[in-house]
RNA sequence: GGCCCGUUCGUCUAUCGGUUAGGACAAAAGAUUUUCAUUCUUUAAAGAGGGGUUCGAUUCCCCUACGGGCUACCA
């Protein structure tokens, strides 16, 4: 029986997405495009109490900007299955949680807070399991224990419950894992989870399950944390006859903090000075930043690239892929069962990948966003500003070094690397550098041969060796001790700033 | 604690019973670029431990250890 793929990216709108999850929606996002299906976002919001501001449009514009599109659902246009939002899908989660009541799947339960606490206490001094199970249950307030008529008069007269599901006794429950292959629980070990909520809000159990129905899901590509709760997912299927077109389950591996103990979480990020965010949040309630990729200078394709590798290879050679690319490569048996630790290390070499791989033209705004601030855009022009790019671009791993790396293009450095002039000037520089003057002054062009050879000949007047004098000379130019090809650089920025530079350096410069 | 999942170089990983256990990032060394933050070359670096199964186990099974997840009227 070959369904359609339909799979879906459901976050609940808690906070910012983090960058685990926004792998999962990647993951999501391959596999149906891999096998022309659809892929949907639905917010999962049935927990009011939790709701964040601005966090659904935070997960939205997360999405769009590393290009992982869905085809229908919430910040995608609807499609026929809407609303996409569970908080709107309310008032049908009701039906099904009587549907299974009447069909003895599940029952009523009106234990209050503290009855539960208690219960809790007590089995746990007795160093048993302390959960809501097939034996406890028989000991609760629910519609399991009291009479009929007891149910009926509290529900008329509008007691609070919620809905749990009754657990089979001592049931295997087996299922097979798109990628870890077959797994097994044994109910003993679970416990009578709520469904349906006294708020009226159905639990993640409750609504996950109905909307994957009815929402035609054919496969359900999540977190590892959702492993424990899977076989009560398959519980229901069956509970409510639809395990003949239950989806498969792909339980991917999580993604680990860098030193090795737990999963990623939000404050790892700027502890250790990488993101894990895609982009910059600030919490509505403390105002407190939680960095994010795109601020950090990461390009959305390579964010994409190196989540890709984090839990999934292709098998061969190639690191460097395309969102087309991954989708035409990507499979789930390729995905790992492991979690995998962030490394910023390879993280910040895709991203010099590309990089490297963007236009001058591209790279120019950027730089130009810089020179505003600086208050210096108005004294370059274009081709002059997409020249320094190509020649700084492959020093960079981050567009935003850009300003850094190349200031010197645009500012007449005002301070030299100290260690090269300790090391390099010697009492043979003024000379050397007089000489140099001279000789630029005379030259009608002024290119990077040109220079070279004015430069050599100098040299060779004041018997000084190349290898001595080089870095210094362009620590002299530019203030700093590397960069692109130092001849290059005084053809760019011209004969007369080249000469102002010397000039400069011979009158403040002494060791 | 209980249950479940996992375990190959420091990190991400390849290997689907037979390999000198391969690649990438990081590291180290060297070369070139008369600078280096580019590039190139090289080096170092791994099957958690113990039992099986097998002619042969990194690969299959079991145990232990370790790591992780879950254990709410949260997702």
């Amino acid at each position: 029986m070959d369904r359609r793929v339909r799979v879906r990216f459901a976050p609940s709108p808690t906070g910012p997405l983090h960058i685990g999850g926004v792998r999962t929606a990647l993951y999501n996002y391959l596999f149906a495009h891999k096998h022309g299906g659809d892929f949907l976002i639905r917010i999962e919001d049935t927990d009011q109490t939790r709701f964040v501001p601005g966090a659904e449009e935070y997960i939205i514009e997360s999405l769009k900007w590393l290009g992982i599109e869905a085809s229908e659902g919430i910040g995608f246009g609807d499609g026929k299955h809407a609303p996409y939002r569970q908080s709107e899908r309310k008032p049908m989660y009701r039906d099904f949680a009587m549907q299974l009541i009447a069909s003895g799947h599940a029952y009523y339960a009106f234990d209050t807070a503290e009855e539960l606490d208690a219960m809790r206490d007590r089995l746990k001094a007795s160093n048993v399991d302390a959960k809501y199970d097939a034996i406890t249950r028989g000991t609760m307030k629910n519609s399991l224990t009291l009479s009929e008529d007891e149910v009926k008069r509290r529900l008329d007269n509008g007691d609070t419950y919620v809905v749990r599901f009754k657990l089979p006794r001592k049931e295997e429950v087996k299922f097979e894992d798109e990628i870890r292959g077959w797994v097994s629980f044994n109910t003993n070990q679970m416990d009578d989870k709520v469904l349906y909520k006294s708020d009226g809000m159905p639990t993640y159990h409750l609504a996950n399950v109905v909307d994957d129905y009815l929402m035609q899901i054919s496969h359900v590509i999540r977190g590892e944390e959702w492993l424990p709760s899977a076989p009560l997912h398959v519980l229901l299927y069956r509970a409510f006859g639809w395990e003949n077109v239950m989806p498969k389950f792909a339980h991917l591996p999580l993604l680990l903090k860098p030193e090795g103990n737990g999963k990623l979480s939000k404050r790892d990020g700027d502890r250790l000075g990488f993101p894990v965010f895609p982009l910059n949040w600030i919490d509505p309630n403390t105002q407190e930043l939680s960095s994010g990729y795109r601020e950090a200078g990461y390009l959305p394709e390579a964010v994409v690239n190196l989540l890709a590798f984090l839990g999934w290879n292709p098998g061969t050679q190639q690191e460097l892929f395309t969102l087309e690319e991954l989708v035409q490569a990507f499979s789930l048996d390729r995905v790992s069962k492991s979690g995998a630790k962030f490394d910023q290390n390879k993280a910040k070499w895709f991203n010099q990948q590309y990089v490297r791989q963007l236009s001058d033209e591209a790279l120019a705004p950027v730089l130009f966003k810089a020179l505003e601030q600086a208050e210096l855009n108005n004294s370059f022009n274009e081709e002059f500003v997409r020249k320094v790019c190509s020649l700084v671009k492959e020093k960079i791993s981050f567009t935003k070094e850009i300003w850094e790396y190349s200031k010197y293009f645009f500012i007449t450095p005002k301070e030299y690397d100290e260690q090269v002039i300790k090391k390099k000037w010697t009492d043979k520089t003024p000379q050397l550098l007089t000489d140099l003057i001279t000789d630029f002054e005379q030259l009608t062009i002024f290119t990077q041969e040109t220079i070279e050879t004015a430069y050599q000949k100098a040299l060779a007047k004041n018997e000084i060796q190349g290898k001595d004098f080089l870095q210094l000379f362009r620590v002299i130019l530019t203030g700093v001790a590397g960069g692109p090809p130092l001849f290059e650089i005084a053809a760019l920025i011209g004969k007369s700033e080249s000469i102002t530079r010397l000039k400069q350096a011979l009158t403040t410069i002494s060791k």
